[in-house]
DNA sequence: CTTGACTCCGTACCTAGGTACGGAGTTTAA
DNA sequence: TTAAACTCCGTACCTAGGTACGGAGTCAAG
């Protein structure tokens, strides 16, 4: 059964992103270039599409292609180095949730008012993330 | 005690942003140029200060400004014209709720498994954000 | 063994979101 | 009443994060 390869067209296409985009990463060194095979077409590993997904939605959340290398740099490194790190990202993470769930009330609370009042004017929305 | 006017650095000041960068919302439709009153400098509403603060937060949970601008719509729109694009929203919100939520555990797990273990490993991270 | 699809690598170009600059007018505090 | 500080407006420039292009090499199906 002689799986294919998967060469950066393949993983490309497995992660949903361009083959450009996978050059980029590697040029900035988010992703590792896998060895070139001696006159050949470079090949990836499977676990390459996880990071790649990861990537994407890393960065739907607000997060730098900085800030994603750092939290994968999280991942597998010995872990005396990094707990300060992590508990840093943890806090971060932790207000991005709080402000979300603020933003889902508030848009929760005027489809609700919408419902039971028509004509009714609208929800302050602003207040919720304009706090300090 | 003649409080001395809202004019746009005092403004900027208190967003805590720059000067420029108001100008720059307001020519892409972001933000409204108060009116400008024959021979002098503008003068800003307070609540325009909230709503600065309420983009900037915004742009960090990884909205675009397009995006924020659509957010912002639905703050003080009739309400029937807009149901649908708070839910769609929302939905959008659930789902980054839920994948810092995810992360958020595992770099918990991460301090807990290093506290009990200085020699472990890693976790997996990608694992979390990268399902579909 | 060739032809079409793919890869490699370097360089150029593009959009979003600002940031800086400069000249002319305005305001305000000494 | 003038000098410093600010505003206005237009234009130019900048960074992050890609996206496109082109020439030369490689692979694989017919």
């Amino acid at each position: 059964m002689s799986a294919k390869p998967l060469t950066i067209s393949h993983l490309a296409k497995a992660a949903g992103i361009g083959v450009e985009t996978i050059r980029y990463y590697q040029r900035i060194g988010l992703l590792d270039e896998p060895p070139k095979p001696a006159s050949g077409y470079r090949v990836y590993n499977k676990s390459v599409v996880a990071r790649l997904k990861f990537i994407q939605r890393a960065k739907e959340l607000g997060f730098t292609l900085g800030e994603i290398k750092e939290l994968l740099s999280l991942d597998s490194d010995a872990c005396g180095q990094t707990r300060e790190l992590a508990q840093r990202k943890i806090q971060i993470i932790q207000r991005k949730i709080a402000d979300l769930q603020a933003m889902a009330t508030v848009l929760d609370n005027l489809l609700t008012a919408c419902h039971n009042n028509p004509a009714h004017a609208g929800c302050p929305i602003i207040d919720i993330l304009s706090r300090d």
